[in-house]
DNA sequence: CGTCTTTGACCCGCGC
DNA sequence: GCGCGGGTCAAAGACG
């Protein structure tokens, strides 16, 4: 099977140093970029009054950020659950992952090498800006309890909704950086894409049982060694600080044992954590035919 | 035994 | 309304 590529499913067995943060890098020839909606979630993520910014100041300085990006402000977006008490930690969450795994940020419509080039300087000051704010936690107010919000609906299969109204993050992301992701992605469907010489892979989350978060990856058609990942909706539970038993217990069992990345070594440049041993991952991203799970024959 | 991936079938959003 | 294509389901088999 030509197509038969599944190096997407290290990307849940793969657990990282949850204090790890990495080295800020302003090479960009491989770094990972997260576009599109993702400043609409920092956005509203600290527009949320369950936020506690650490820092007016530094607070102000990051809505500014992302003010240009984000002018409608739109707080309603299907796929997010305001009222969700997990809402407002899974966003701040998401602020502090990504910023850990993709530090560059650049609005989706202006992944283009000239608009990156034109904003190379004023993305690296924001990136710097962004950086220096990530070593702060955000904290919940304590009379947040971890439950899943009675308004969270259940997404049928009856009622899906809209694409175009679907709240995405989509990152482009290395393949070393795939491995960074701490949440836990269980498959559950592949397809082949239009226009595309690779399929395209779907996970959810499979950290908690009714947690609706969606994971898409593909590999990029233009850059094959760049990954494109997209996610939707919400998790429905606290980021797991380690893979629980449910999810992984089996498949991954061999790439868990390798060690995870060292503290500060979880940059887009790092070194593979699949094996200390190896200079290349199991799963070569120029092969995405090969399945790691297979022995070679 | 529990969880995983695989994969064909089905559902449905969306453009024409 | 129709058809294409993307997203999800669910059964079957694999894995440890």
């Amino acid at each position: 099977m030509a197509e038969d590529w599944d190096l997407f499913a290290i990307v849940r067995s793969c657990q990282s140093a949850t204090t790890t943060i990495p080295q800020t890098t302003t090479n960009n020839t491989s770094s990972s970029l997260v576009t599109s909606t993702i400043k609409e979630e920092i956005y509203d993520a600290f527009s949320s009054p369950n936020i506690v910014p650490p820092n007016t100041n530094e607070f102000q300085e990051l809505h500014q950020l992302f003010t240009p990006f984000n002018p409608t402000n739109n707080t309603s977006a299907p796929g997010i659950n305001p009222n969700s008490p997990y809402f407002a930690e899974q966003e701040s969450q998401q602020i502090s992952e990504h910023l850990h795994i993709w530090p560059h940020f650049v609005p989706e419509q202006s992944s283009t090498p000239s608009f990156n080039r034109f904003h190379d300087q004023q993305q690296q000051q924001q990136i710097n800006q962004l950086q220096a704010l990530q070593k702060h936690e955000f904290r919940l107010p304590q009379n947040i309890s971890p439950t899943v919000s009675p308004n969270a609906q259940p997404q049928t299969p009856k009622s899906r909704k809209r694409k175009s109204q679907q709240k995405k993050m989509v990152c482009h992301v290395t393949a070393d950086n795939l491995s960074a992701d701490l949440w836990a992605w269980r498959k559950y469907g592949q397809k082949p894409i239009k226009g595309s010489p690779y399929p395209r892979n779907y996970y959810r989350c499979s950290s908690s049982k009714g947690c609706m978060a969606r994971k898409q990856v593909e590999r990029s058609n233009t850059e094959p060694d760049m990954f494109v990942v997209t996610y939707t909706g919400d998790h429905s539970h606290p980021r797991p600080t380690h893979r629980n038993s449910l999810a992984g217990s089996t498949r991954s069992k061999t790439l868990v044992t390798n060690p995870p990345p060292s503290p500060g070594s979880l940059s887009c440049f790092q070194a593979t954590p699949f094996s200390s041993s190896s200079s290349s991952p199991p799963h070569s991203p120029t092969s995405p035919e090969e399945d790691p799970r297979k022995p070679p024959i």
